[in-house]
DNA sequence: GTGAGGCCCCTTTTT
DNA sequence: GGGGCCTCAC
């Protein structure tokens, strides 16, 4: 086995030799985390300090994980096998299969991705006769969610007033709704098994005494419940290794908790902290901005990272005057570039928001340069894909009710909302499935929904025994979805991604997904799998790569939210707009502003070589023309490491241009058509004022003298001027 | 019960 | 500008 530790720093091999004790590693951008860490479990095996069996990696992404996985394997002479590397989902997953009975689950039970259990809750507030304006089924969904990583149970939330008691109840509901169905949500997978290691006492004995070591990537995106998961597997045996970043925390928004970092040095009293600061990735000048860009932040554990590559290009900086300029520029950077010998595949183009990539696809399609936007919809998510697995599911479990409604009148078969209704209200009665009460209905829509239950019951008599591709390719060709889809004009693909799934069940290794869950008799996680529950669950859990393009030299689109953890030759940021980043509802929030920084640092370390930051003047956004001014993060960083491919801020005063400007939406131009209309101002031009500084014109009415005019001037606020009467200057 | 057109809203995202 | 959802007309 070889280990290589003679290629670490010193840091990095304080960490992966670490005696046994917890450790916090702090580990910047490109330092080597991933490398850091896998070679930390290889030095545990090979100095026989645990066998594989003790050890748990968990990670946030299926990617994360099979990357980890790939560099062990690779990494050591024995198959990792034994090991439970994972997601916190994944791992959670397997844990209630195991013991489902102990966890108050069938042991099929299916899970709800997170449109599943909007529909679910949809479903459960219709039942309830709740008004969907005061109770928004989103914002329900979201209060399930956020007392699930609380740890808290409907019985458990403190309840305030009426309002609070209402969602109490509806909460209660829910999680009655799902028990009775035999599905659970993706929270529900971790508080459940956090429930079930809380309660029963030789479960939590017997996984305590089986982990040795425990180690946490990207420890600062967990939320509390995972972190109260970790410290209960540990118990007080086992060590835990935490790896993570608190500059790179960008997921506070979903319930990611920072705060776990400092808790985890307290709670498990941790001697070591490492701090892993040398950058493998960029060259000087990159991660200087980044670090003078993250200095800004007030609440940092305090890291600075430095690289022993030289100082390197100067960051260009280039100032558009519309998002198609920016998208213009972008093309003719990309294309030179490419010129000079750079494979596309090794750029990427950033954004803040999805919406942003519109333009930029636009301009790249234009010039014929082949791209790649990441995001989006995955193959699981896809609608004729979630159909076909809703009949599975179907087949699997006929009590499933959001599968049935889902395609019970889908294709069509003539069974309407008012038929679905009665059928609803018949259940509830029951307190039985949609399933199992189809006989309470007599009559046309009766015989429709018996002849449905027939379908779903001879799909499930007639899969009986067959391999698993065998019984997806039967569903799917008696479910009509591939009829339905050749009728329409654009069903083509569909069709293709029907006979896709057929495809990726023929190909997925049930003995791989499910490694380790069938050991030996009475082992207490032995459990007895069915092929189809784990193809259902791998569905759910890993909602497939995002397909097409890969491996061919494609220029990378992304937010910059899914560029974290990749890296480049050439990284393009672009909108660095006040209002669009840092985003204005981000402003707003309690320390958004410092996620938003974060973000923006997170953007700037993906660069190895060559960074670019780009901003417009005007933008078209929701339909509307936007008149922004740049973002602060200019300012936060040093001009020296920058070098300006356009005129600086093209001749705004920046040192007058507030930090605080929410970008404005100019309404329609109220007769104001013309450029020259409002004495001399048009829209979007850059004007300064004695008393208000620099700003911009958003608005305008009237004309000559008699004009007023709208200005954005930042912190200051925005002005309606009147043209005559204030002094203002064209900019 | 079904399909077409109108209306609303609009960060970021993994499991 | 555009996707998802709802209403309305057949």
């Amino acid at each position: 086995m070889s280990l290589h530790l003679e290629h670490l720093n010193p840091e990095q091999l304080a960490a992966v030799t670490l005696p046994d004790q917890h450790a916090l590693i702090l580990a910047g951008a490109g330092s080597g985390k991933t490398r850091v860490l896998t070679t930390r479990i290889a030095w545990l095996l090979k100095s026989g300090a645990v066998s594989p069996a003790g050890v748990l990696a968990v990670t946030f992404t299926n990617k994360a994980a099979r990357e980890m996985l790939a560099r062990l394997t690779a990494m050591l002479p024995v198959s990792p096998r034994g090991m439970w590397i994972g997601t916190f989902h994944g791992l959670c997953n397997r844990m209630l299969r195991a013991h489902h009975r102990e966890a108050g689950l069938p042991q099929s039970f299916q899970i709800l991705d997170t449109a599943d259990q909007l529909a679910a809750v949809k479903r459960l507030l219709r039942g309830a006769n709740v008004d969907e304006d005061r109770f928004p089924p989103k914002d329900m969904q979201y209060f399930f969610n956020a007392r699930k990583e609380e740890g808290l149970r409907a019985g458990e939330v403190p309840v305030s007033d009426a309002i609070a008691r209402r969602h109490v109840e509806l909460y209660a509901a829910y999680d009655a709704q799902c028990q009775r169905e035999g599905v659970a949500d993706f929270a529900e997978l971790l508080l459940r098994s956090y429930e079930l290691l809380r309660n029963n006492e030789v479960l939590r004995e017997h996984y305590a005494s089986r982990f040795r070591h425990i180690l946490v990537d990207e420890f600062q995106d967990t939320n509390r419940l995972q972190y109260r998961w970790i410290r209960l597997l540990a118990g007080t045996s086992a060590r835990v290794f935490a790896v993570g970043d608190d500059d790179q925390s960008i997921y506070a928004f979903r319930g990611a908790n920072v705060g776990n970092m400092a808790e985890f040095e307290r709670d498990f009293g941790v001697q070591k902290v490492i701090r892993l600061e040398q950058n493998y990735r960029s060259h000087g000048n990159i991660l200087d901005a980044a670090n003078a860009l993250i200095a800004h932040n007030r609440n940092r554990l305090g890291k600075n990272l430095w690289t022993a590559t030289g100082e390197g290009e100067r960051v260009r900086v280039y100032e558009g005057e519309s998002d198609v300029e920016e998208a213009r520029f972008l093309v003719e950077e990309t294309q030179a570039l490419a010129r000079e010998g750079r494979r596309y595949a090794d750029m990427a183009i950033l954004y803040r928001s999805n919406a942003q990539s519109r333009v930029i696809e636009h301009a790249l399609f234009g010039a014929g340069i082949s791209y790649r936007v990441y995001g989006g919809l995955r193959f699981f998510e896809r609608a004729e894909v979630k159909h076909a697995l809703a009949y599975l599911r179907l087949a699997a479990n006929a009590d499933d009710d959001t599968a049935f409604l889902r395609v019970v009148n889908f294709p069509a078969r003539g069974i309407g909302a008012r038929t679905l209704e009665n059928l609803q209200d018949a259940a509830r009665a029951r307190g039985a499935s949609l399933h199992a009460s189809i006989d309470a209905l007599g009559g046309k829509a009766g015989g429709a929904l018996a002849a449905f239950r027939a379908l779903i019951g001879s799909m499930r008599e007639q899969t009986r025994g067959l391999q698993l591709a065998e019984t997806v390719e039967h569903v799917v060709a008696r479910s009509g979805l591939v009829e339905h889809y050749r009728a329409e004009r654009d069903g083509a693909d569909r069709v293709e991604n029907l006979s896709e799934l057929v495809t990726a069940a023929a190909a997925f290794d049930v003995e791989e997904a499910t490694a380790g869950l069938e050991t030996g008799q009475g082992d207490v996680e032995a459990v007895p799998v069915d092929p189809l529950t784990a193809f259902l669950t791998h569905a759910a859990l890993e909602a497939g790569e995002h397909q097409a393009g890969e491996g061919q030299d494609a220029l990378q689109l992304m937010t910059v939210h899914s560029a974290k953890g990749l890296e480049f030759d050439a990284v393009f940021l672009t909108g660095l707009e006040e209002g669009l980043f840092p985003h204005e509802q981000s402003v707003m929030e309690r320390d958004g502003l410092e996620e938003e920084r974060r973000l923006a640092y997170v953007a700037i370390t993906r660069a190895r070589h060559r960074l670019y930051l780009s901003f417009a003047q005007t933008r078209m956004l929701h339909g509307q023309t936007r008149y922004n001014v740049p973002s602060r993060f200019f300012d936060e960083i040093p001009e020296g490491l920058t070098k300006w491919l356009t005129p600086r801020f093209a001749g705004r005063r920046r040192a007058a241009v507030p930090s605080f400007a929410p970008a404005q939406a100019a309404p329609k131009l109220k007769g104001f058509g013309r450029p020259e209309g409002a004495g001399g101002f048009r829209i979007g031009q850059n004007v300064t004022h004695n008393k208000f500084g620099a700003g911009v014109i958003v608005d305008a009415e009237g004309h000559g003298n008699d004009a007023r005019v709208q200005v954005n001037f930042g912190r200051q606020g925005v002005k309606w001027l009147a043209v005559g009467v204030a002094k203002l200057q064209a900019a």
